[in-house]
DNA sequence: GCACGCCGTGGTACTGAGTACCGTTAATTA
DNA sequence: TAATTAACGGTACTCAGTACCACGGCGTGC
């Protein structure tokens, strides 16, 4: 049983020393005692005090860029909603440490800007990519690509804090509802499938059953689509 | 020609040695100096080396707290849009202050998170008052509410960084024509009524996903029923 | 006039994060 | 075994931010 390396026993130092005292009442040199290593080996595995919380946060933004400049789908939005999920489930493979993280930012304002700030930069690139996929400098195309960057983030942060707050069993399919709420706002961007796009009306009661009506409603779209 | 006070003399110099030399080269002490002031007067009038730039966005996050309680509109979207003009024009009033702000956090990053941190506040805040308003404590309306608090906040980004970039003669006009986009994206946010047995008219085309439809559909329904 | 309290100020000393540098030791390779 | 490299530990430093104290102006009441 040899000793595990000084990045993991800091880590570990860490995280037992933000639940014991707290994050602002912990010193670096506490840290580094508790680990058995010396201050100075801390600095050089962690740039700062706030990365032994946010360790791969960098990593994992290369790796959503990477995916977006290699992603072929049809429109820019399924793309971005097809990276952000990538997010999600790095967050839940985390699992307890993803929630101990939030435990922590969820108490300490600083900390909580710090997770705004890197959730920012992912905005910021999915904003940018979405404007320049869609290849339109106007002004209307760019606010287009501003809320939709905004909504498939927001909806990434709604179905995380409910994990992250254990209120759901189920965030792959929360994800895939919310995303596709998300979809559904920015109809322009649907891809369009084949040659049967012809408009469907229908008029129903509201107070009757929706899942009761969806035969009818399937039967309705595939006459209309002829 | 009296000696403008201290604050004043300490916002002038602390502006001018980060024109001069950046913010990171530029020390406490040096704008104290230049100031003619000591170091602790420069701390008791603003709390952080930071807070010389953004020094009244906690006066005007309590504003925005103030009008949205006293708002007597007929939608929650409605108040939050028209507090977030409240914000643009705060900034439109400051003139080239603001403009001086934005070339520092475009380059310091630290500066580009604190500024983010703070607008998500208000996000925060709007997200918070369309779901209390709603009072529907449901995950669908829950989301709703984060979805819209994140587009209203989307559209007064994009219009403000236009104006900080000199890009648009009319922010007014811009912020209107935004609101008005967001405000189509999500029709009649109604607050919950008892339910009512309205005829609703649906259109969509065809070709679309009836799964992915769904969410809007029950949505469309439930708004049918007001 | 004087004593009192208040407030803004400046100075000193301290803590703690982060950086730079240097000497040592252990592992790797020639 | 000798040389090179990489990880480590220690010291000293800068700078932001806090705590505390001491001084001077300034009005008020006596």
């Amino acid at each position: 049983m040899s000793k595990p390396d000084a990045r993991t026993r800091l880590t570990e130092a860490a995280f037992a020393l933000f639940d014991e005292h707290g994050y602002e009442q912990t010193t670096v040199d506490e840290i580094a005692e508790r680990a058995g290593v010396g201050r100075t080996t801390f600095f050089r595995h962690y740039g700062s005090k706030e990365a032994v919380i946010f360790p791969d946060h960098d990593r994992l933004l290369d790796q959503i860029r990477d995916r977006l400049a290699t992603s072929s789908h049809s429109t820019a939005l399924v793309a971005v909603s097809d990276a952000v999920r990538l997010v999600l489930m790095h967050y839940i493979e985390e699992g307890s440490l993803a929630r101990q993280r939030y435990a922590l930012t969820s108490k300490v304002p600083l900390l909580r800007d710090r997770e705004i700030a890197s959730v920012a930069r992912y905005q910021r690139l999915f904003r940018e990519f979405i404007a320049e996929w869609m290849g339109d400098p106007t002004q209307a195309a760019s606010l287009r690509a501003e809320l939709m960057a905004a909504a498939v983030v927001a909806a990434h942060n709604h179905v995380l804090r409910r994990w992250l707050r254990d209120e759901t069993g189920d965030p792959v399919a929360e994800i895939e509802a919310a995303m596709s709420e998300v979809l559904t706002m920015f109809p322009a961007a649907q891809p369009r499938s084949g040659p049967g796009d012809g408009t469907t009306v229908i008029a129903f009661r509201s107070g009757q059953d929706l899942d009761a009506l969806l035969p009818a409603l399937r039967r309705a779209m595939a006459e209309g689509a002829q």
